[in-house]
DNA sequence: CGTCGGAGGTTTGTTTCGTAAACTAGGTTC
DNA sequence: GAACCTAGTTTACGAAACAAACCTCCGACG
Protein backbone atom coordinates (compact mmCIF):
# COMPACT_ATOMS: atom_id res chain seq x y z
CA UNK A 1 0.00 0.00 0.00
CA UNK A 2 3.07 2.48 -0.85
CA UNK A 3 3.13 3.43 2.71
CA UNK A 4 6.44 3.15 3.48
CA UNK A 5 6.46 5.73 6.33
CA UNK A 6 8.60 4.56 8.29
CA UNK A 7 9.47 6.79 11.81
CA UNK A 8 13.36 5.83 12.49
CA UNK A 9 14.92 3.68 15.56
CA UNK A 10 16.07 6.26 18.55
CA UNK A 11 18.87 5.41 20.35
CA UNK A 12 17.29 4.91 23.72
CA UNK A 13 20.85 5.23 25.87
CA UNK A 14 20.43 9.01 24.61
CA UNK A 15 16.89 9.73 24.32
CA UNK A 16 16.05 9.08 27.88
CA UNK A 17 15.53 11.90 29.42
CA UNK A 18 18.07 12.12 32.11
CA UNK A 19 21.28 11.01 30.37
CA UNK A 20 20.26 13.62 27.37
CA UNK A 21 20.04 15.83 30.00
CA UNK A 22 23.17 15.51 31.35
CA UNK A 23 24.65 14.20 27.87
CA UNK A 24 23.49 17.84 26.79
CA UNK A 25 25.41 19.47 29.61
CA UNK A 26 28.61 17.57 28.83
CA UNK A 27 28.32 18.22 25.43
CA UNK A 28 28.39 21.96 26.05
CA UNK A 29 30.79 22.12 28.88
CA UNK A 30 33.18 19.80 27.50
CA UNK A 31 33.58 18.29 31.06
CA UNK A 32 31.89 18.62 34.79
CA UNK A 33 32.16 17.15 37.86
CA UNK A 34 29.46 15.06 39.71
CA UNK A 35 28.24 17.89 42.14
CA UNK A 36 27.70 20.40 39.44
CA UNK A 37 25.99 18.00 37.49
CA UNK A 38 24.19 17.20 40.22
CA UNK A 39 23.10 20.59 41.15
CA UNK A 40 22.53 21.72 37.35
CA UNK A 41 20.58 18.73 36.38
CA UNK A 42 17.98 18.09 39.57
CA UNK A 43 18.54 14.35 39.80
CA UNK A 44 19.29 12.95 42.75
CA UNK A 45 22.80 11.92 43.54
CA UNK A 46 21.34 8.08 43.46
CA UNK A 47 20.02 8.60 39.98
CA UNK A 48 23.56 11.17 38.89
CA UNK A 49 25.50 8.14 40.21
CA UNK A 50 23.79 5.39 37.61
CA UNK A 51 22.84 7.30 35.14
CA UNK A 52 26.80 8.00 34.73
CA UNK A 53 27.49 4.61 35.58
CA UNK A 54 25.29 3.76 32.41
CA UNK A 55 27.13 5.94 30.54
CA UNK A 56 29.97 5.05 31.13
CA UNK A 57 29.82 1.11 30.60
CA UNK A 58 28.23 2.29 26.85
CA UNK A 59 31.15 3.84 26.29
CA UNK A 60 29.93 7.50 26.22
CA UNK A 61 31.75 9.13 28.49
CA UNK A 62 34.92 8.97 30.28
CA UNK A 63 35.44 8.93 34.37
CA UNK A 64 38.52 10.78 36.55
CA UNK A 65 38.38 10.20 39.95
CA UNK A 66 40.88 12.32 41.80
CA UNK A 67 41.48 13.85 45.36
CA UNK A 68 41.25 17.56 45.75
CA UNK A 69 42.03 19.30 49.29
CA UNK A 70 41.61 16.07 50.58
CA UNK A 71 38.09 15.31 49.03
CA UNK A 72 36.86 12.89 45.77
CA UNK A 73 36.36 14.85 42.88
CA UNK A 74 34.64 12.69 40.30
CA UNK A 75 35.03 14.40 36.39
CA UNK A 76 32.90 13.26 33.63
CA UNK A 77 33.71 13.81 29.93
CA UNK A 78 32.48 12.96 26.35
CA UNK A 79 34.32 10.28 24.47
CA UNK A 80 34.60 10.55 21.24
CA UNK A 81 32.31 7.53 20.50
CA UNK A 82 29.75 9.98 23.00
CA UNK A 83 30.17 12.50 20.84
CA UNK A 84 29.24 10.69 17.75
CA UNK A 85 26.40 8.97 19.31
CA UNK A 86 25.03 12.62 20.41
CA UNK A 87 25.31 13.60 16.59
CA UNK A 88 23.53 10.82 15.38
CA UNK A 89 20.79 10.76 18.11
CA UNK A 90 20.61 15.02 17.46
CA UNK A 91 19.94 14.11 13.17
CA UNK A 92 17.45 11.04 13.84
CA UNK A 93 15.54 13.53 15.98
CA UNK A 94 15.60 16.39 13.72
CA UNK A 95 14.15 14.04 10.97
CA UNK A 96 11.32 12.94 13.20
CA UNK A 97 10.69 16.70 13.91
CA UNK A 98 10.78 18.32 10.87
CA UNK A 99 8.11 15.82 10.17
CA UNK A 100 5.87 17.25 12.72
CA UNK A 101 4.10 20.20 11.75
CA UNK A 102 3.61 23.68 13.38
CA UNK A 103 7.02 25.22 13.12
CA UNK B 1 28.27 31.86 38.66
CA UNK B 2 26.39 33.24 35.89
CA UNK B 3 25.24 29.43 34.58
CA UNK B 4 21.98 29.15 33.99
CA UNK B 5 22.58 26.68 31.48
CA UNK B 6 18.96 24.75 32.18
CA UNK B 7 17.96 22.09 30.07
CA UNK B 8 14.91 22.54 29.55
CA UNK B 9 11.58 19.35 30.68
CA UNK B 10 10.93 17.11 28.96
CA UNK B 11 7.19 16.13 28.34
CA UNK B 12 7.60 12.46 28.94
CA UNK B 13 3.85 11.56 27.67
CA UNK B 14 5.25 12.37 24.43
CA UNK B 15 8.95 11.60 24.56
CA UNK B 16 9.02 8.08 25.36
CA UNK B 17 9.93 6.27 22.27
CA UNK B 18 6.87 4.20 21.57
CA UNK B 19 4.31 7.06 21.91
CA UNK B 20 6.81 9.40 20.18
CA UNK B 21 6.41 7.12 17.16
CA UNK B 22 2.90 6.59 17.56
CA UNK B 23 2.23 10.34 17.26
CA UNK B 24 4.87 11.37 14.68
CA UNK B 25 2.29 8.48 12.28
CA UNK B 26 -0.88 10.18 14.01
CA UNK B 27 0.53 13.72 13.36
CA UNK B 28 1.25 13.02 9.36
CA UNK B 29 -2.04 10.49 8.93
CA UNK B 30 -4.62 12.39 10.82
CA UNK B 31 -6.14 9.21 11.80
CA UNK B 32 -4.77 5.42 11.88
CA UNK B 33 -6.39 2.30 13.04
CA UNK B 34 -5.01 -0.31 15.43
CA UNK B 35 -3.91 -2.78 12.42
CA UNK B 36 -2.17 -0.20 10.48
CA UNK B 37 -0.58 1.23 13.54
CA UNK B 38 0.37 -2.28 14.57
CA UNK B 39 2.53 -2.71 11.64
CA UNK B 40 3.85 0.11 11.07
CA UNK B 41 5.25 0.54 14.13
CA UNK B 42 6.61 -2.60 15.04
CA UNK B 43 5.38 -2.55 18.41
CA UNK B 44 3.29 -5.69 20.20
CA UNK B 45 -0.29 -5.78 20.33
CA UNK B 46 -0.53 -5.50 24.22
CA UNK B 47 2.11 -2.43 24.35
CA UNK B 48 0.31 -1.10 21.26
CA UNK B 49 -2.90 -1.00 22.82
CA UNK B 50 -1.58 -0.01 26.50
CA UNK B 51 0.62 3.30 24.86
CA UNK B 52 -2.90 4.04 23.20
CA UNK B 53 -5.08 3.59 26.04
CA UNK B 54 -2.39 6.16 27.94
CA UNK B 55 -2.27 8.44 25.64
CA UNK B 56 -6.29 8.69 24.95
CA UNK B 57 -6.34 8.70 29.30
CA UNK B 58 -3.94 11.92 28.86
CA UNK B 59 -6.35 13.21 25.95
CA UNK B 60 -4.06 13.51 23.51
CA UNK B 61 -5.78 10.54 21.03
CA UNK B 62 -8.80 10.49 20.65
CA UNK B 63 -10.76 6.74 19.99
CA UNK B 64 -13.28 5.55 17.67
CA UNK B 65 -14.58 2.18 17.87
CA UNK B 66 -16.58 0.77 15.31
CA UNK B 67 -17.78 -2.47 13.39
CA UNK B 68 -16.56 -3.00 9.74
CA UNK B 69 -17.70 -5.81 7.95
CA UNK B 70 -18.93 -7.12 11.90
CA UNK B 71 -15.08 -7.37 12.38
CA UNK B 72 -14.41 -4.46 15.12
CA UNK B 73 -11.96 -1.39 13.89
CA UNK B 74 -9.98 1.29 16.44
CA UNK B 75 -9.44 3.66 15.25
CA UNK B 76 -7.15 7.35 16.49
CA UNK B 77 -6.47 10.49 15.95
CA UNK B 78 -4.76 13.42 17.55
CA UNK B 79 -6.97 15.75 19.82
CA UNK B 80 -6.53 19.50 19.44
CA UNK B 81 -4.65 18.75 23.01
CA UNK B 82 -2.23 16.10 21.52
CA UNK B 83 -1.97 18.61 18.87
CA UNK B 84 -0.39 21.20 20.77
CA UNK B 85 1.62 18.74 23.07
CA UNK B 86 3.49 17.57 20.39
CA UNK B 87 3.95 20.59 18.79
CA UNK B 88 5.52 22.12 22.36
CA UNK B 89 7.47 18.98 22.46
CA UNK B 90 8.98 19.63 19.10
CA UNK B 91 9.57 23.08 20.09
CA UNK B 92 11.88 21.67 23.31
CA UNK B 93 13.46 19.18 21.47
CA UNK B 94 14.42 21.49 18.77
CA UNK B 95 15.55 24.27 21.83
CA UNK B 96 18.07 20.83 22.87
CA UNK B 97 19.15 20.20 19.64
CA UNK B 98 19.99 23.68 18.50
CA UNK B 99 22.19 23.43 21.55
CA UNK B 100 24.17 20.94 20.25
CA UNK B 101 27.05 20.82 17.93
CA UNK B 102 26.71 19.46 14.60
CA UNK B 103 23.99 20.33 12.21
C1' DC C 1 -21.20 -28.84 14.76
C1' DG C 2 -16.11 -27.84 15.42
C1' DT C 3 -12.43 -25.14 14.62
C1' DC C 4 -9.78 -21.68 12.15
C1' DG C 5 -8.45 -16.87 11.75
C1' DG C 6 -8.58 -11.92 12.64
C1' DA C 7 -9.25 -7.76 15.78
C1' DG C 8 -8.50 -6.18 20.10
C1' DG C 9 -7.21 -6.75 24.58
C1' DT C 10 -5.59 -8.69 29.23
C1' DT C 11 -2.23 -11.32 31.92
C1' DT C 12 2.46 -12.60 33.09
C1' DG C 13 7.03 -11.84 33.62
C1' DT C 14 11.40 -9.26 32.59
C1' DT C 15 13.97 -5.00 32.33
C1' DT C 16 14.68 -0.22 33.23
C1' DC C 17 13.87 4.09 35.70
C1' DG C 18 13.49 6.80 39.78
C1' DT C 19 13.42 8.08 44.59
C1' DA C 20 14.73 7.45 49.20
C1' DA C 21 17.46 5.67 52.59
C1' DA C 22 21.53 3.28 54.16
C1' DC C 23 26.22 2.77 53.71
C1' DT C 24 31.36 3.84 52.79
C1' DA C 25 35.21 6.61 53.43
C1' DG C 26 37.46 10.29 54.41
C1' DG C 27 37.65 15.46 56.71
C1' DT C 28 36.44 19.12 59.94
C1' DT C 29 34.67 20.79 64.53
C1' DC C 30 34.14 20.95 69.36
C1' DG D 1 36.47 11.06 70.09
C1' DA D 2 31.52 11.73 69.21
C1' DA D 3 28.87 14.29 65.98
C1' DC D 4 28.57 16.12 61.61
C1' DC D 5 29.78 17.14 56.62
C1' DT D 6 31.13 15.92 51.73
C1' DA D 7 31.23 12.92 47.81
C1' DG D 8 29.68 8.99 46.06
C1' DT D 9 27.86 4.11 45.84
C1' DT D 10 24.63 0.57 46.93
C1' DT D 11 20.23 -1.32 48.19
C1' DA D 12 15.25 -1.69 48.37
C1' DC D 13 11.16 -0.97 46.25
C1' DG D 14 7.54 0.91 43.34
C1' DA D 15 6.02 2.43 38.58
C1' DA D 16 6.37 2.17 33.79
C1' DA D 17 7.75 -0.08 29.33
C1' DC D 18 7.88 -4.06 26.72
C1' DA D 19 7.34 -8.78 24.64
C1' DA D 20 5.07 -13.00 24.47
C1' DA D 21 1.40 -15.77 25.57
C1' DC D 22 -3.18 -16.28 26.32
C1' DC D 23 -8.37 -15.04 26.09
C1' DT D 24 -12.71 -13.25 23.77
C1' DC D 25 -15.81 -12.27 20.27
C1' DC D 26 -17.53 -13.30 15.88
C1' DG D 27 -17.88 -14.62 11.14
C1' DA D 28 -16.21 -18.16 7.67
C1' DC D 29 -15.19 -22.80 6.24
C1' DG D 30 -15.76 -27.74 5.96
Amino acid sequence: MSDDLVVPEIDTMVHEPARLRLLTYLSLLERADFVYLLGQSGLSKGNLSVQMGNLAEAGLVRVEKEFVNNRPRTTYALTTEGRARLAAYRRTLAAILDALPAG
